[in-house]
DNA sequence: ACAATATTCCAATATTCTTTATAATATTTG
DNA sequence: CAAATATTATAAAGAATATTGGAATATTGT
């Protein structure tokens, strides 16, 4: 085995214990740049749309230096990318494949840490959850025949972007004063930013409260779209 | 941290960003656990198989008691576990996510980080390369009419937990040694332990020199699977 | 050109992580 | 029960990261 190690390159080309060493320090370094709760917490935000650093700042409530210093190492990663626009930095997502990476940490935490297991357990099972992509496909043929009512929870913006299909749109902050659109007479499912989004807890409970039959779809539009599912843009 | 386990249900008062930090907390901690090279190397080499804590420091090279500190990092994450075996105490993964998310973060790091790229492209080009599920898909259609010949490289031992369908052990060590057992009417497809697997190279560089026409599979046995495509054990 | 704005850069401090040597623990062997 | 073995735990030094306040930079608007 450890002759797998030490096998000379080819003419003269690097020893390959150093191309290992090279490889194993440049996927810490990118696991490095997701490893603090403020950077995984720009990287959610920047999932659901392209934001400036202000913006970034007032939504994690972090020091103004501290999240520019965040977004440099998320930089240096190549998890994201900015670009000017007027006074502004935008920054955006770099790859499609960040969100996807993000996507397996979170559900491996989940798996793998027991304190994310007991918070997710205590505070994501008190309605009915329908995860995985069986469960998806099985959602969509409902959807398709008119079984069920879909809520998209998220802002406007975000729906106008992308939605699951026939679904439709009440931002969480409206959802209680317009209650009175949604008829009774079918199951409601609703969604908002993936499985762990809060926004959704709250929709769900708000609906079951008002005595709907609500239950929450726990995938994002990205994951949706991720298992081949439709969407509507 | 104990402050997470204490926030009231959905009945009180919803502290909903005391939830989010303690998520964010708690995916960084496993992000954390990833985020040191020699780390992602002792996960590389238990994906292979269990070891034992006296051969992952032969493996690494590293301190006896480095290695015991990272892999206390790595239990307390929830990526590995272990148990003992006589004086040994004998370590492995503890989820089968743990491989699918080195997968994905390889697999940015290559895209995201340009020494990667860089590298990638300088050691792993110089010869023809099966990558993504698609080209797997239409590999395992030319294995089934024979149209090519697939040849394992790692050690006997992985080869006979799961192998390729109609896939040959040739452990690189043996391969030298062995190429009058490779008829040359057939092109050869090698594969070995992953995308980033440098026995893999030699050993397609050992076939071309000896006038093969040889491609890699850049997949370990785990994508293989995880595409949803059929193993021999 | 000057003031205002948005962001990055810098330096100092505090914190966390890594390594190393050494001590402690648990198991097997004699 | 003592010695040998494999591993973990501890403590101290050194390295890397994170936070903060303030200075520097680049752009826009007057």
């Amino acid at each position: 085995m450890s002759d797998l190690l030490h096998i000379p390159g080819p003419r003269g080309a690097a020893p390959s214990v150093e191309i290992r060493d090279a490889l194993f320090e440049g996927f810490a370094k990118v696991a490095q740049a997701l490893a603090h709760p403020t950077r995984l917490h720009l990287l959610g935000l920047l999932d659901y749309a392209e934001h400036p650093v202000e913006k970034l700042v007032e939504q994690t409530g972090a020091q103004f230096a501290s999240v520019s210093a965040h977004l440099k190492v998320l930089r240096e990663a190549g998890l994201v990318r900015s670009r000017r626009e007027g006074r502004r930095i935008v920054y955006s997502i770099a790859h499609a494949e960040v969100p996807s990476l993000i996507h397996s940490l979170r559900q491996l935490s989940a798996i793998a840490l027991p304190e994310i297991r007991l918070l997710v357990e205590t505070h994501y099972r008190d309605h009915e959850v329908i995860e995985g992509v069986d469960a998806a496909e099985k959602l969509l043929a409902q959807i398709q025949r008119s079984r069920c009512l879909v809520i998209d929870l998220r802002p406007h913006e975000e729906f106008q972007r992308a939605h699951l299909p026939r679904a439709r749109s009440f931002p969480l902050q409206e959802l209680g004063d317009r209650l009175h659109e949604i008829p009774r007479d079918k199951p409601v499912v609703a969604y908002c930013r993936g499985p762990f989004c809060l926004a959704a807890l709250r929709g769900v409970r708000l609906l079951l409260g008002a005595g709907y039959q609500a239950r929450r779809l726990a995938m994002s539009v990205g994951d949706w779209a991720r298992a081949g599912l439709p969407l509507k843009t």
